[in-house]
DNA sequence: CGCTATGTTGATCCATATCAATAAGTGTGG
DNA sequence: CCACACTTATTGATATGGATCAACATAGCG
């Protein structure tokens, strides 16, 4: 591990409160590991002998079944993950690939659960940590079952709009394909959504979209603070 | 609080490791209420001031958007239900209704998270239950995304089997059209998936389920660990 | 510059939802 | 205890969302 990677990581949530002996005897233990696009770092099934969290880059969590694969979710710069797989000392429920060029910090699962004994801000930056993420994947599971594609995507883009700052013309920045395995739709399908929504102000050319009507659109998202909010 | 609730609270996992300061605290905060049947005894989106165990009977939760309503997960005697919500004081994501004659502990959020300070053991245990929920909905995500109603139907009526003994003979113990809400269909095609079914040895007439050829059904079914087994 | 992966479009098929009608339970009050 | 109302389950007919297959276009990349 770099020392210049050290305040980044301090900042992040999960660490940014714990006290400092408990912090370097943490990284002490961890590695912190460049890897290029493309990249299994994880594989479901297997046991995980450590926590994973990016501190640059972009990744994807997959899974498979029966010859199909499906993307749960794309994770970036500060996010966590297997930290459940980790706690529970139980096999990892998802893999995962890079997408991006990502450095990514490895910490022993052993000490993750020493450390959780010993420190109680660290205790309960993981909860609220594992906590956020059950959160986010219950509202995953309601807008799979509640809404079409149409309204999925609908929803996703004023999601990624807000996020990557609100202005009417921002960048998906990944893959369509990917995007429409997260949405749970094929590729195809993806591809006609988005005609779909073109009476709806979006534009969209490539990776670029415009969003011309907002409230159109919002019409047709019918977005949901308990669905769509990313905070909370 | 009846005394004799004491000995089954103190069983659950929640509570078996944590030390008896910290436990008497717990329940002498706590209320125990009994519910009739369809009861809604939390709202999604409310704040949530109180986390809920149910000592017994059994509820669902369930979310709502667009006029339409989804069944999350069934839940009996020995869950759990809004940790997370509690622990990030967030509002709650889905609304829980008895299904039967139910009774429940609250415990007041502001104890619980008080008590998580305080507690090593009782600190562990929430972080083992919540990455436990976390898991068990990562797994529903993956039924969904990757198999047909038909496939989740089959591997729900072998995993219900072991659940309740692995006898041949068995029952559903939920209604048929919760049942579809749960699988993600509707009633009228949950019917219809049990048709197909047939088949590959079951039958089902109302409640009562026989299951005379598993390895027909586990063919189709194809279970994994990683989507279906429970415990991990 | 050509190869390969990705994206688009069209045609078709399949799974699942919807609508409608009926049957079978379930509970309630007379 | 039965009759009635109401909910739940089944079945059939049909509509629709979404998947699949195939062809082609396009964009990255070596």
């Amino acid at each position: 591990m770099r020392v210049s990677d050290i305040p980044k990581i301090r900042s992040l949530m999960l660490f940014k409160d714990m006290d400092e002996d408990s912090f370097s005897e943490l990284t002490r233990a961890a590695y912190v590991q460049d890897f290029p696009p493309q990249v299994d770092l994880i594989l479901e099934g297997d046991r995980c002998d450590f926590l994973h969290i990016m501190i640059d880059g972009s990744l994807e969590l997959f899974a498979e079944w029966n010859r199909h694969e499906t993307a749960l979710t794309i994770l970036r710069s500060g996010a966590t993950f297997i930290l459940a797989a980790v706690v529970r000392d139980a096999p990892n429920l998802m893999s995962a690939r890079t997408l991006e060029k990502s450095r990514v910090i490895m910490i022993p699962a052993e000490d993750v659960r020493e450390i959780f004994q010993k420190d109680h801000e660290f205790a309960r930056a993981v909860v609220m940590e594992l906590a956020y993420c059950y959160r986010g994947v219950v509202k995953g599971v309601k807008s799979l079952k509640l809404r079409t594609s149409i309204e999925r995507l609908a929803n996703y883009l004023l999601k990624w709009q807000k996020k990557t700052g609100g202005s009417d013309s921002f960048t998906l920045g990944i893959e369509k394909r990917r995007l429409a395995s997260i949405l749970g739709m094929t590729p195809e399908n993806l591809s006609r959504a988005i005609k779909t929504l073109r009476p709806y102000g979006v534009e969209i050319d490539g990776q670029n979209v415009k969003i011309t009507d907002p409230d159109a659109l919002k019409g047709l998202a019918k977005p949901s603070p308990l669905i769509d909010d990313p905070r909370s």
